[in-house]
DNA sequence: GTCTATAAAATGATAGAC
DNA sequence: GTCTATCATTTTATAGAC
């Protein structure tokens, strides 16, 4: 005799697991943190949702997995690109610039829990705090080597300069997702070229 | 014989709205639309919440109430300090920059909306939309003055400068509500001053 | 103008079976 | 690994009294 059809499609953990943190990177992304629900990622992912709370222990560690994940992802992809090779503070940028162009749904995740994560009782609000210190940083560094090579002036402060660059990049990343007829990466390499015309290379 | 005492405190209609716009505005800037619940506000307010809702029909009309308010609120400051007078791209950047400085509550307020209105179901979507658009047109208006007068390179897009500035400014705003030791407004002179320097004072 | 009462729906999370 | 059942809250909104 046939068992009973019960619907269920078990699956390997792990796989789960991938298949939830992308449904849940595209829900976050669209509707924040608190504006979305776990039945809605259950359903979207095609179990229920104590099914999926089984996989992640609460929707803060869920949201927290997703950004983990996908910042890593994100940072690898490019930093393998220049693997030994030197590179320019631009170069740099302009690699993830335009990487982010061909991932809106990315970008948009991390718009919009950078601003709703502002709220210190947001989950990720210390994962974001931590993280915009570690890009800067590495910006800076960027421009120093820069610097020492004679690309960018002297005159620039390297932790002021950073800033002004992460603060533009995501500016022009805000600016793109609400209007997206905005040319993202070509308005922010002109910016970066009128950085490299500022004069003073060494008195 | 005495009435019985009810606790209630009658306000004239105009006053106790304005009341709830305040307190709704730093409600919304902390935890955004989502995340912020009308009993909350009302409690703050000193009101019952159906108390609430007598002013504003929902939670919706709230919100774009108090937007609607604040962005009225602070065009006319600043544009009121030019009445009449000629002014550079500069000079009207930086006045608005200025007084945000003053005001975390307000930037926050719209850092945090902005970004969360990206999601086409929040109430707010369209007037961010017609917003970003609105203040794009304006500082593109300044620029092609100041490269009538000469003082901006005739070589530098308008509209592609002007979304630049944007995308800086409410970059800059993210990045010094997360760390208020960001110095807004001096890196935002820096990046106009480098513009002014651009060469090409007309051929 | 403000309140109490209440509805109706949604949500995050747990218990326990299979 | 996944489900059903269920709970305790929270949340927006309405009805009707004062």
């Amino acid at each position: 005799m046939a068992r009973v059809e019960t619907g269920r499609v078990r699956r390997p953990a792990a796989a789960r697991r991938e298949q939830i943190l992308a449904v849940a990177a595209d829900a976050f992304a669209v509707a924040g943190f608190r504006g979305t629900s776990l039945a809605e990622v259950a359903q979207k992912v095609g179990v229920s949702q104590p099914g999926l709370l089984h996989h992640f222990d609460s929707k803060e560690s869920l949201i927290l997995a997703v950004l983990q994940q996908r910042d890593l992802q994100d940072e690898q992809h490019v930093e393998a690109q220049f693997q030994g090779v030197e590179v320019t503070t631009r170069e740099w940028l302009m690699a993830f610039c335009r990487r982010n162009e061909t991932q809106p749904g990315l970008v948009r995740l991390f718009t919009v829990q950078s601003a709703e994560s502002l709220n210190p009782a947001h989950p990720a609000h210390d994962f974001f705090y931590q993280r915009n210190q570690r890009v800067r940083e590495r910006i800076a560094r960027l421009i120093v080597a820069d610097q020492e090579k004679g690309r960018l002036s002297p005159s620039l402060d390297p932790a002021a300069t950073a800033a002004e660059l992460v603060s533009l990049m995501n500016g022009l990343q805000l600016q793109w997702l609400r209007d997206p007829a905005t040319d993202m990466c070509g308005l922010f390499e002109t910016s970066l070229l009128r950085l490299e015309a500022v004069p003073g290379t060494k008195a």
